[in-house]
DNA sequence: CTAAACATTCATTCGTAATACATGTTATTT
DNA sequence: AAATAACATGTATTACGAATGAATGTTTAG
């Protein structure tokens, strides 16, 4: 169970501008930054632009900068429109889903509640909280390595 | 946000077996349930024995069977032997984390609360659960694709 | 001894995330 | 108006790992 790099790459650019609300910043200033790919960026950014969380003008000094408050945008809502999709399990996707017994089985409810408790907390934050230095680990249950 | 196939197969089997408890079942009864390639289950219940969740029999009139009663194994515990990790992002491992903030940013710790509160979902139910019909759909949240 | 079953390893296919590249568009500056 | 610096957008390529296939070994019942 993973989130793309996509979506990693997103929370970052989020989190640098986070911590430099109100100035404009340039995608190569970010690939510098996080010395990563900048043509993986370039996609990056123009998705969180199309999606409303950073406000992007052309030309000379052009660059980005946040669409809205740091505090008023939770890390739950940039996951849901950065990653391609939540199907945990085959029959997520009615579109697709070959499974015989999905109409008896109730692991989709299961797994359902499960992804709802996931989003929830990631709800409850906001990028101005993530910008912040981490206050301590959640990490009570142990996940073990088959 | 994905599992692998192989655990939604995983939980097949078992699941299966939950239904048929005490008896003895083989991969090939299995896949012609299941419509679903006989190579792949061979892997998916060589490692379910592995982990002892089921027993198996080798020879003439051999099979498997499940190791515990269906009662007393819970969907996290098996989820949590059959996924391959549950990095959501670069910096849950160390081993290959080249995030340049992570020493500085409060992310892993929110997605570490969160995956805690997805896999505590899961090890509140049984097989024996998951074994009968599905009462409700907990989609409380709805998820955005984006 | 033979057949039926799982055990185990190796090889191949395939989907898609990740990356790279090329060209277009916009806006500032001089 | 021209040059430049920035994002916009679409296409192509690469790379990784899940998914699948195949082959051989081992065990046990009859």
């Amino acid at each position: 169970m993973r989130l793309t790099l996509y979506s990693d790459y997103s929370l970052r650019v989020l989190l640098y501008l986070s911590h430099k609300e109100g100035e404009t910043v340039t995608i190569t200033e970010l690939a510098d930054f996080y010395k990563i790919s900048r043509n993986h960026l370039v996609k990056v950014v123009h998705n969180l632009g199309i999606n409303g969380f950073i406000a992007t003008s052309r030309g000379k000094h052009g660059g980005i900068r946040l669409a809205r408050p740091a505090h008023e945008i939770t890390v739950g809502e940039v996951v849901r429109y950065t990653e391609p999709d939540f199907d945990l399990l085959e029959c997520f996707n009615p579109e697709t889903d070959q499974c015989v017994i999905t109409n008896t089985c109730s692991l989709k409810s299961m797994l359902f509640e499960a992804r709802s408790a996931f989003i929830k907390v990631l709800d409850r934050y906001t990028l101005a909280e993530a910008a912040a230095k981490a206050p301590s680990e959640f990490r009570s249950i142990p996940i073990l390595q088959g």
